[in-house]
DNA sequence: CCATCTTTGTGCACGCGTTCACAAAGACAT
DNA sequence: ATGTCTTTGTGAACGCGTGCACAAAGATGG
């Protein structure tokens, strides 16, 4: 997953463990599917398993809500949809600003999953001129001159960040200044944020290279191929090191030492 | 974030813990940006700082790496983005397929951060016949049908699954069959792989509803403003509810009537 | 009304991850 | 050399999250 999170660390909402709320919208698509093929109710085992987590650890976080299901039957899936969804607050409407339409910007806009369970796209901005008046996915897109302005009238809580890295601190300066308390951050850089902003952030290349170093270390496992011989120092002594890193790499394809951003 | 994992839970690949992997694309990032500007040497302190994380974490991860830094002086730059490359698998060329070029997946194939670190876009592919053949960010889309074959000719150990979540599992499935190990999903559904595959994902509507559960919490923590009188419940008791789900919450954010024991 | 069977809710133990705090290592100046 | 100063590397404590295993709750059938 892409999961990248700067939450307060120690403040365990409400006392609903961070890592429940996370699996929260889990639950809650995986009952939203049952509600549909009408399903009365699901045993946490039947749940746990569409939501792929273990049945013990359901039970758990739902014993957190204080959502009580009943011995002998499990839950009642209409009641739980609409706790779930009360907890999370999407019984409300959450306007949001998509900031940078570019390639990415445009598909979030285009996402269905906005529009479906509480959240509206209320604007598109992006610092393009170019862009201004421009219809994406049916919504104008608006120039960032007005940016405050829009958060401000549309009373925005919620901010998505699409824009190149170079400017995401900038924009998320303003949106956070305008009124923002929440972001979701789609570029990659690590945003500083006064106390009381939440920021989630999405970062692709993180998660592949994450992937990588697993399926690398699954390629080393290999019987047939040495396990990687890097543990024996890859020479170069720490302190006076003058880089020079030239060609050393592993047996496969390499690359240069420095790469880019 | 939008980090999903599906991870082998007690694994600890090769001593280095899952969370210090997650952390080391940060680092890399920072000290790329610092190899740039040509800074010789950072200290744990500097470093952290750019990387939004606690100094004393970051050493213990580098320790987990066996890279030595220089005591008194700090860790030099060159040095740890090889080794954290290397680490990390990316000193190495890993092709990736993405399966599902409509919006998400054309934003994808034209996102600078594949091509920028060992990683290539090896090919596109959909189901829709009328896009075959159609390039998108310069690499021609090919045809579903051509799946295994194109991921057995190039070698691609990667995918990114980037379709409507309807048929998330099934080219999940082709792809493990034809010998994709790692996967990143961007489709709204929990995929089942068989042991030896890893799976992330991100999800989008999670990360917001994530943020709308803290954005609500603070809401309710308001002094002047009373907590959303939404919805009135939802009536239906499940089994043999009684509580009345009534008035609830407490002068600040208001709490579910049922609370965790 | 009692027995049986199913499934929840949770006490408990364990392990991972985080953080503190400090000794050791080295740079640097004298 | 010796002393001082900086910064690393890590032992140890703590807290969160996970999963087991079981008692209690309730349904169901006789």
């Amino acid at each position: 997953m892409a999961t990248g999170r700067t939450h307060r660390p120690a403040t365990r909402s409400r006392g609903i463990p961070e890592a429940t709320v996370a699996r929260l919208p889990l639950y809650l698509r995986a009952l939203t599917a049952l509600s549909e093929r009408s399903v009365p109710t699901v045993s946490s085992e039947e749940l746990a398993a569409a939501a792929g987590v273990n049945s013990a650890k359901l039970r758990k976080d739902f014993s957190y809500l204080g959502s009580y299901g009943t011995r002998g039957v499990g839950y009642d899936v209409e009641y739980l949809v609409y706790q779930i969804s009360r907890e999370l607050g999407l019984t409300q409407d959450w306007p949001v600003v998509i900031v940078g339409i570019g390639n990415l910007g445009a598909a979030l806009a285009g996402y269905g999953g906005f529009a479906s369970r509480g959240f509206r796209v209320a604007a598109l901005i992006d610092a393009d001129p170019a862009m201004t008046g421009k219809p994406v996915a049916g919504i104008p897109v608006q120039h960032s001159d007005d940016l405050e302005k829009i958060i401000a009238e549309d009373g925005v809580s919620i901010g998505v960040i699409a824009t190149p890295a170079g400017v995401a601190q900038a924009v998320c300066d303003r949106l956070v200044a305008a009124g923002v308390t929440s972001i979701l951050n789609f570029a990659p850089t690590v945003l500083s944020v006064p106390d009381g902003v939440d920021v989630r952030k999405v970062d692709l290349s993180i998660e592949l290279q994450i992937l990588a170093f697993h399926e690398q270390r699954k390629a080393g496992e290999e019987p047939g191929e040495d396990a990687a011989p890097q543990a024996a120092a890859p020479a170069a002594p720490p302190a006076a090191r003058t880089t020079a890193q030239g060609g050393r790499k592993g047996p496969d394809g390499d690359v240069p030492a420095v790469m880019p951003a």
